[in-house]
DNA sequence: GAGCTGTCCGCTCATTTGAGCGCATAGATC
DNA sequence: GATCTATGCGCTCAAATGAGCGGACAGCTC
């Protein structure tokens, strides 16, 4: 289309006033028409070159609050999200990024919820602020996805569990176990015990999961941080690039046995891919790729993040070609 | 209306989806609704939602040049004006901006006369400039409108008709007389000099006339400038506030009869009344209230001017009740 | 529980809109 | 001058859209 050229004066000053009228005051094209005396396909073929030429700007911007609303859909479209939270985080305060991204879990969650949900959670730092930030939930069951891994500050999944369920009313599945036994035999016998057993019997009821993601890299990762320099070099060299609710992932997203698995108290990762919405935490920058893999198995069908992460995803989803 | 709410997070995160998808991929309501799995009148009300809280921002900017078509498209609107030409020049350097506006006002000329026209030309430090910007015009025959003025560069009335009706190659109807003589038999016997005599009967067949506005202060108009303090004085007197094409008007915009009608060789104010296309050219912020009158007398129906003077003519109109 | 109120949702029908077509005019090429 | 191409324009028909309606449901009051 040859558009609007300086050479017409006019004929630019026309297309910005059919432009006003259309967008501006909410007037039909026909109305724009019978009062500019034109027809109504000239009116639209001077929208569309008022919107080729950039007379016309639209913006989808951030609004107020700290969710970007942007960014968030820009995400859901890039990696074919059903859900995506992006907040207006700084990145340098990371316990105060932490403890705001648990409380926009949170918010998440209450929003996504329904009451048929079945709701299975797993325990990271930033997920154990989440329970503080709910203040309405449905009475959906309550579901503990892992064994427990012991936390700095003694606020553990049992507490997490317990917490999300007592505002809603529903029940609390919750048992005692370690997430990483020292030996498979015992794991075993663990698994044996009748909560557990209950507990992971609800697993395939479970509509709705909570995770964090970690990085296959010291500090970034719960799990990678709790074990041996030879273990963690182990899972590594099968390609582990990802960890979540102590499932691992490799770079393709797809979980990956490790011999690590049977000493762990975890929702296999089949059982958790099965899981039809799984809600995921993350933040950081150099949680990208780890992200980007959980996203691309379609581990995870939503995801809380903060503003840099998102960045970073969609300039890796643009790199190496996402779904846009 | 209620609109989206901080609570619901999920829910502005769709709408901003659907502003994407709609406003920037240009995908259609029903589409987006296929895709999201919504109804479309849910895509819809997210979109009304959406533009309400200020999520979706549009605007109809400048564009590349020195004409600012929003202003141009906004001057329209407020004042029912037929064309607009607004260019974003700065208010310091008079004789520049004069300059310029001159070529602006050849641009707009050539832009919107047609092969059919009639046009009818007075004279202006402004315009003299006109006929440099031209570079094609159709063979419309031109009127000289309105006796001489001494120009400072010689460059006369008859210089501006000669040299427009020289780009197209339609005939020149020029006469030579002053804009003002002595006394009103003088006046009388040169309107009935044959030139000028063929010249005005022309005047009823003139479709399209370019004058400037002067307001009725010194400095502002060339006849105000050019005749004694009493014969001044006098005009005010009788309401007059600005002139265009020697024609002199009152604060509503209605030609006045003045005592040095019968001395000035100009089509009258009636006569300019009845033709149908009258393009104004001002520039001086202090020139707003003439202007203005002149619109609101509907005895111009285009304007060009320079941004500043234009926002001045909006914030007139917006105190005084334009049309908006 | 009955009744009330406000909200959300999707339906119908009339209007608006877009895609594609053919006509008319302007300018280029021979 | 004849022909050809490009461009702008408005038409037709099918699809998209908006206004307004009534039903379903949640929260309240009595």
């Amino acid at each position: 289309m040859t558009g609007l050229s300086a050479e017409r004066p006019s004929e630019v000053v026309l297309a910005a006033r059919v432009a006003r009228q259309f967008y501006l005051e909410g007037i039909s094209k026909v109305g724009i028409a019978d009062r500019l005396g034109i027809s109504r396909f000239r009116v639209a073929r001077l929208l569309d070159s008022a919107r080729e030429t950039g007379m016309v700007r639209i913006e989808i911007g951030l609004r107020g609050g700290s969710l970007d609303a942007g960014l968030s859909a820009e995400l859901c479209s890039a990696f074919g999200l059903r859900h995506a939270f992006v907040f207006n985080f700084p990145d340098d305060d990371e316990p105060a990024l932490r403890r705001r991204l648990g409380e926009g879990a949170g918010q998440a969650l209450m929003d996504i919820i329904t009451p048929s949900d079945v709701l299975g959670m797993s325990w990271s730092r930033t997920l154990s602020g989440l329970a503080a930030a709910l203040t309405q939930m449905p009475p959906c069951p309550i579901v503990q996805l892992t064994g427990a891994v012991p936390p700095p500050d003694g606020r553990d999944l049992l507490d997490l569990v317990r917490g999300v369920a007592r505002i809603g009313g529903g029940p609390a599945h919750v048992f005692y176990a370690p997430m990483i036994l020292a030996d498979a035999q015992t794991a075993a016998a663990v698994r044996r015990q009748a909560d557990i057993a209950g507990a992971f019997a609800l697993v395939p009821s479970v509509t709705m999961a909570v995770v964090a993601i970690g990085s296959w890299a010291p500090g970034l990762s719960t799990i990678y941080d709790g074990i041996t320099p030879a273990e963690r070099d182990a899972l590594a060299g099968l390609g582990v690039c990802a960890e979540l609710a102590g499932v691992f992932i490799g770079e393709d997203g797809r979980p990956v046995a490790t011999p690590l698995d049977s000493r762990m108290i975890v929702t296999p990762g089949p059982a958790l891919d099965r899981i039809p919405f799984v809600l995921s935490v993350a933040y950081g920058v150099s949680k990208s790729p780890a992200v980007f893999a959980a996203i691309r198995g379609d581990m995870v069908h939503g995801l809380v993040t903060h503003a840099s992460l998102a960045r970073a995803l969609l300039s890796l989803a643009d790199g190496r070609g996402g779904r846009r």
